[in-house]
RNA sequence: GUGGGCGUAGCUCAGCUGGUAGAGCACCCGGUUGUGGUCCGGGAUGUCGCGGGUUCGAGCCCCGUCGCUCACCCCA
């Protein structure tokens, strides 16, 4: 028999990671719910147009990292690159911005780019993301930059760094193109570069190469050519985010890889991580609504890679402590206490314990050392005399002090309520 | 698409200039009657990624192949 292998690229959570998976993704989506975002639950396949509509089909994203079939009806499908895209296609379809703005909304999941792995990049990945939909103001910019921090802090991140730019609007954006394309035809680019430089000017600000670093040392800024709406605009995130007490830095440099950015955009970067140090990023997006044929809204939203902040959490040990362990669990002696447990355990469990009990016939020490290896609060051995009597000795296995309790679901309920965070 | 590193027990790895495999951790059993974590004793486990070649003999050398990994590119 040949052995089946995961395809090459995924990422996959099993026990024990993957309790810190569930744990990372969960604080990253919370403060979203807070602050009045809701659901929205996502194909992860889409009609190819969207992606190259949306997207834009001179990313590197769209032009070859797309997993692109044909399904039985001879329709051309994507598997979902990115989230933006899919949520806008979602939003217009179902006239969900025909009632009050701004429409507030959240997802989680994976997604997937045919790209060469590494360490924090995967063909499979999971984001969660959140997009604020026909509301153009500056403090909206400041709540979803706000909801991505919030979010990392939850995990006790420190070590991560904020870094924002705008990329103005439409007006700006033209006239700084022009003098960045009269900067570079003075450059010796190289092939790639200048056809990079042709699809995108601005994308030669991202290069690494030490060589088109320095030569794009004195390169014109676009955060220099902001018309006035879009410097105030600016400005006034900036001042809010202060208020927030939220620090950053402007990278003026930053490029994202997405067409549809405008005005603010930012990423948040992890230095730990290695080569993709970028755990989350995002940005405004005023003119995708419309291209994607719904009305004219502005919105603005982020992508959080969840196996990346993980991989952080990890390298900041940050989170070891937040694995919800039992909170009771019982070792039967013999078959007449395996039946009494099954029954007390079910009734815990109803009542809202973590509750689990020792399986086979491994005796009493192979009991207590399954019961330490749950992480249990409580350890409870039930036999002939506890059954007899009603009543046994909860062990807690971190202090070994043993306190008598009677063994019905509600004595000891009231019990562990005392002891059980989160109940 | 381009380059580097690596593939040996469940995991992390060691294995000298070629003589057919080891450690730690984990796992299981035990240290006498119903209490885990420490300690002590015992035990099971490998087609040394796969295929071919050189050799009396290959985990170690050569060729191929598959896989993993890191970096470039790009991005979450």
């Amino acid at each position: 028999m040949t052995k089946f292998l995961a395809p090459k690229g995924v990422s996959e959570y099993f026990p024990p990671r993957s309790e810190l998976f569930e744990i990372v993704r969960d604080r990253l989506i919370s403060p979203a719910k807070r602050a009045g975002y809701s659901l929205i639950e996502l194909p992860v396949f889409e009609d190819t147009a969207l992606f190259e509509r949306g997207v834009g089909e001179s990313t590197d994203v769209v032009s070859k990292e797309m997993y692109t079939f044909e399904d039985r009806g001879g329709r051309s499908i994507t598997l979902r690159p990115e989230g933006t895209a899919g949520a806008m296609r979602s939003v217009i379809e179902n006239n969900l911005d025909k009632g009050q703005l701004p429409v507030k909304i959240f997802y989680s999941g994976p997604f997937f780019r045919a790209e060469r792995p590494q360490a924090g990049r995967y063909r499979q990945f999971y984001q969660v993301g959140i997009e604020a939909i026909g509301y153009g103001d500056p403090e909206i910019d400041a709540e979803v930059i706000w909801i991505a921090d919030s979010g990392f802090k939850s995990l006790s991140l420190s070590k991560y760094e904020l870094q924002i730019t705008s990329l103005g609007d439409e007006a700006s954006r033209a006239s700084h193109r022009v003098e960045l394309i009269n900067f570079l035809k003075k450059l010796p680019l190289d092939e790639e570069s200048s056809r990079r430089a042709k699809v995108n000017p601005l994308r030669l600000f991202d290069d690494k190469r030490p060589e088109v670093i320095e030569a794009m040392q004195d390169a014109p800024l676009l955060i220099n050519y902001l018309n006035k709406d879009s410097t105030d605009h600016f400005e006034k995130v900036k001042k809010i985010l202060s208020q927030l007490g939220i620090s950053f830095t402007i990278n003026p440099k930053m490029v994202r890889g997405l067409d549809y950015y405008t005005g603010t955009t930012f990423e948040f970067i992890h230095p730990m991580l290695g080569s993709q140090s970028g755990i989350g990023g995002g940005g405004r997006y005023d003119g995708l609504m419309s291209q994607l044929g719904g009305s004219d809204l502005s919105g603005i939203g982020f992508g959080i890679g969840v196996d990346r902040v993980l991989m952080a959490c990890e390298a900041e040990n940050s989170i070891a402590d937040l694995v919800k362990a039992m909170d009771l669990f019982v070792v039967p002696i013999d078959e007449i206490a395996k039946e009494f447990s099954t029954k007390l355990v079910k009734d815990l469990r109803e009542l809202g314990f973590a509750c689990d009990l020792a399986y086979g016939n491994r005796g009493l020490k192979g009991g207590m050392k399954a019961a330490d290896k749950s992480g249990a609060t409580f350890a409870l051995v039930v036999g002939d005399d506890e059954i007899k009597s009603n009543s046994g000795n909860l062990k807690n296995m971190s202090t070994g002090e043993n306190i008598s309790s009677t063994l019905t679901p509600s004595a000891l309920a009231t019990f562990l309520a005392n002891f059980v965070r989160d109940l």
